[in-house]
DNA sequence: GGGGAGTCTGTGAACGTTCACAGCGTGTGT
DNA sequence: ACACACGCTGTGAACGTTCACAGACTCCCC
């Protein structure tokens, strides 16, 4: 009942362990009698290796810990990221751990975990400015990455991310080129990549016209983009079109717009960011920003690989983002 | 520059390093002076237990599993589910690590790694009925259990799941209770215990009424709810509600009613199920049913410690949802 | 025929734990 | 005074690998 160790598999072949070691990890200098004697003992006990005794002699910790500084993840960007993170790990043989670092307990935890050895690299997801464990990790000495840049600690922390300013630049001109001339931007969190960059591919656009009244920031929910909206409309009554930061706010400015008795797209254009599942659910459904989610995903990873076997430094990326024309703007 | 290990702790407190386990393991059998003196050490070291070395000779692996079976999780319930899973896990001093198995290759991993002693127990995740992998895990001899019933497998699969058949029995109510007459159905796919069991709650309320005319079967994508929705209304164009077995293919079938014309809810009331991010962003805002997304994830979760740690058997749990009354009925 | 170089193989030690066992005091009951 | 239980401690072996090393064999060249 027990398991297949390494030394099953020699007896079985009648080769030594080490030969079998070497077979395993794909090792030149073994004879081709050896390999197949060896491969056929492998698929005859069932062995695999056991990962324990590996890393434990390897010294490494055989997972990568991808860590989530929010408690929710409603992002829908998500799956895509675990999804491909998940994919190309395995392929090194790596597990990818979850964790999450919202509070003071839970960052303590994450450290412990990586202090201990238990990670040989970190994949930091939505981190978010001032983070105390983003200095923290960086200094135990282990790969650290980051899915979207960490603001304020760009230089330090290598990161993938989609070209969030080019991004609201094309939101922005698409509005203009439609003819739009008071428009208005909902932002995020301005702690945030995403609250900051797009509010500047805004302002690349738009230029003196962004001004102070026609901006209001929100912090991504739905809730926020209905009161932003509100604010606005205060403000600035004739206002025909709106860009904000993510589709969720959107779909909150959207339900103000239309208790204020404003026709969409007539009245006022709705642009929303991400493509997420939101977008296609609103009424009218949202043109919005795309962004390449499993390339961000797969450079991130990428970046991590390296910096695990040994490079010195990576360059950080940014991958360009397209343009979603529905029926909202 | 190497981490510290149970020696030096011994070392340093001037004690073996079994006795040092033994406080680590929280042995009884130590002498308070001992105790205090490892503590004293332990905290001046920053020594943190090796895992695969602890795993190695315990012969466990450290993690727990969690399998996906679809490549998309757009659904925002597994953020709660992942979140709560962790904690507990975490409580426990595993590791959560996701696999995904959506293709025969995924599988094939995914066995392999549970094969191979990787995992101390699988927690599967919206499995469909006749997923191949459900009985391999099964047959492994590994601790499984499941978030979600998996169809035909009820018995050999613990499971924790909300109580779908009285969700659906409370909207069926509802709307009846709303003097609705020709009520409508979209289902979920057949082989999710969401769609079967959804189904069944709605014809428990409507009995003969729920005839085969007025149920149409979705696959939980927006898409899906448009199409089922335009069926429904050349079947039998006087229906005057329609319970969707999900927020994403009822907000599909809120576009099908506006583009035909039907004003909800006087003409037509939706209710929706799972009470996710997007029955908010829909016009109207939708009346669903909330399932109790922590406490399925936590009695899940429960249920796979009792077998890791040596349960015969456990009993399955069913939670029971609540009627979430917005605009849309 | 002697000396490398090149290919292949087996062996011992090490990785950092836990666990069973043996041993040592000290107190308690006979 | 002796046996015995109890509380506590140290030690050796084991978990399943990898890796460095040493050795054996073959081939080729001088």
């Amino acid at each position: 009942m027990k398991r297949p160790t390494i030394h099953d598999v020699a007896a079985v072949a009648g080769i030594s362990r080490g030969t079998v070691s070497r077979v395993l990890n794909g090792d030149r200098y073994v004879s081709p009698a050896a390999r197949i004697a060896i491969e056929r003992a492998i698929a005859e006990t069932g062995y695999v290796v056991n990962r324990n005794a590996r890393n434990l002699v390897r010294q490494r910790a055989g997972s990568v810990v991808m860590v989530r500084s929010e408690p929710h993840f409603e992002d829908p960007n998500y799956s895509t990221t675990i999804r491909t993170s998940i994919r190309l790990l395995g392929e090194r043989d790596l597990s990818l751990v979850m964790m999450i670092a919202s509070d003071d307990g839970e960052r303590e935890q994450v450290l412990r975990y990586v202090r201990g050895g238990h990670a040989d690299g970190v994949l930091l997801l939505s981190t978010h400015a001032g983070d105390p464990l983003v200095d923290t990790l960086h200094g135990a000495g282990i790969p650290v990455v980051s899915c979207g840049a960490v603001i304020g600690r760009e230089t330090v922390i290598p990161y993938a991310a989609c070209d969030e300013r080019g991004g609201a630049r094309q939101m922005a001109e698409y509005l203009v080129s439609l003819g739009r001339k008071k428009i208005a931007m909902i932002t995020g969190p301005m702690d945030t990549p995403g609250g900051i960059q797009r509010l500047e591919g805004f302002a690349d656009v738009l230029g003196r016209k962004a001004s102070k009244k026609l901006i209001e920031h929100g912090d991504w929910t739905h809730a926020s983009g209905e009161t932003a909206m509100v604010r606005l409309l205060e403000r600035v009554p004739d206002l025909d079109a709106v860009f904000a930061a993510s589709d969720v706010m959107a779909s909150g400015a959207l339900h103000t717009l239309r208790a204020a008795g404003r026709r969409v797209p007539e009245d006022v254009a709705v642009g929303g960011f991400d493509d997420s599942s939101v977008a296609i659910s609103t009424h009218p459904p949202l043109t919005t920003v795309r962004q390449p989610l499993g390339d961000v995903a797969r450079e991130t990873v990428r970046l991590l690989l390296a910096l695990i076997d040994g490079a010195e430094r990576v360059d950080s990326i940014a991958l360009p983002t397209s343009l979603i024309v529905r029926d909202s703007a």
